[in-house]
DNA sequence: TTTTATAATGAATAAATATTCACTTATCTT
DNA sequence: AAGATAAGTGAATATTTATTCATTATAAAA
């Protein structure tokens, strides 16, 4: 009963702290600006989250997910391999250069002091239907008979280094590059 | 004339201060603690650093350079493609997994708000034998011919997220797994 | 419409911590 | 050996900023 929380102060919250945090980073990163740029009271921010640190956890979840179900759209374990492999490599690096920031901060927090066991593993389990889309692979013989998380880091390595080369405006990647990257992806891994 | 700065504090700070950073991130850095680690007083911070910020930027640049010293050890241009690229994608691939925390540390701090324009860019100019390396094996057909930012892309990225599942436990990298990273590296982009 | 539980506020508080500085110590020069 | 210059110290200061809380506003339930 009585006064329910307002969806969008939190997700004015989120949108906050992703833009702060890109611009200054975490250790840049103030509750009260977060208030001001979200539109509330300082306080206000603290009947959404616990603290400091279970925003930015909350917030990478958030994240998270958001990008995981936009590259996962489509995917249907059942079609052949190369169907789904052809589109989830482009699924994925399309979502990632689509929103490099966005890329760049699930990227460098991952791996930060900040993120809590618990949702560092939620993240980590995102990415099962890819590992098992390359068992399969490996199966079926079209693909190299190494271990999983060398062809995840082999497919996976380039598109973030892509990401982040585009968003630094050092090298744009158009079309063709990716074709050119599909390219180089499949030719690495092929059996 | 009267006393001189003393390199071994100097590189007490820059030990103290990886360390720190490693285990609670840039925010969690206090230069009280920087100063306790080192086994100084914390004013003697100042003497030799401007500030925190100072203090951060001059650290990449110092572990920067030593890393590209160690992995650029023995090249030679004149060298016949092959033998630099295979010398040059071990000895890279080696230092990185020799010490994983430093390599996240360059790898996450280059895309921080934290570093000066100019040390990124003097740690850009850093990769240029490489680009030369690759311009030099398109030129002479033995690598594919698409543009060297997407072939660097495609040969440090894996290398990258090998050295994170490496650090993280999550996939040990030995002997074997590095000659089938160097297979798929090769099998990616050679024409 | 009244009650009630909870959201929202933002000034005040409580810490935390970067930086300074008056003073001491060490080393170089003459 | 004396003087000069800069390193080294760490307690004190200044500042920044997370968090709290007394109070008010709002919406759901009775």
């Amino acid at each position: 009963m009585a006064r329910e929380k307002d969806i969008d102060k939190l997700h004015a919250i989120y949108k906050a702290t992703l833009q702060l945090v890109l611009k200054q980073g975490f250790s840049g990163l103030r509750m009260g600006d977060v208030a001001k740029e979200a539109g509330i009271a300082t306080g206000t921010v603290y009947i959404y989250f616990q603290d400091k640190n279970d925003l930015i956890n909350q917030l990478y979840l958030w994240l998270k997910s958001r990008n995981v179900e936009a590259y996962m759209l489509g995917y249907d374990a059942s079609k052949p391999f190369m169907n789904n492999f052809r589109q989830l490599w482009y699924q994925y690096a399309q979502v990632s250069l689509a929103a490099p920031q966005e890329s760049a901060f699930l990227e460098q927090y991952y791996r930060s002091p900040f993120l809590s066991e618990e949702v560092r593993n939620t993240a980590e389990n995102m990415l099962k239907p890819i590992y098992e889309l390359l068992a399969k692979g490996k199966a079926e013989h079209l693909v190299k008979d190494f271990p999983t998380e060398l062809l995840i880091a082999q497919l996976m390595g380039p598109i973030h280094e892509l990401v982040k080369f585009h968003a630094e405006g050092k090298f744009s990647v158009d079309e063709i590059v990716l074709e050119q990257a599909f390219r180089l992806a499949w030719d690495s891994i092929k059996s």
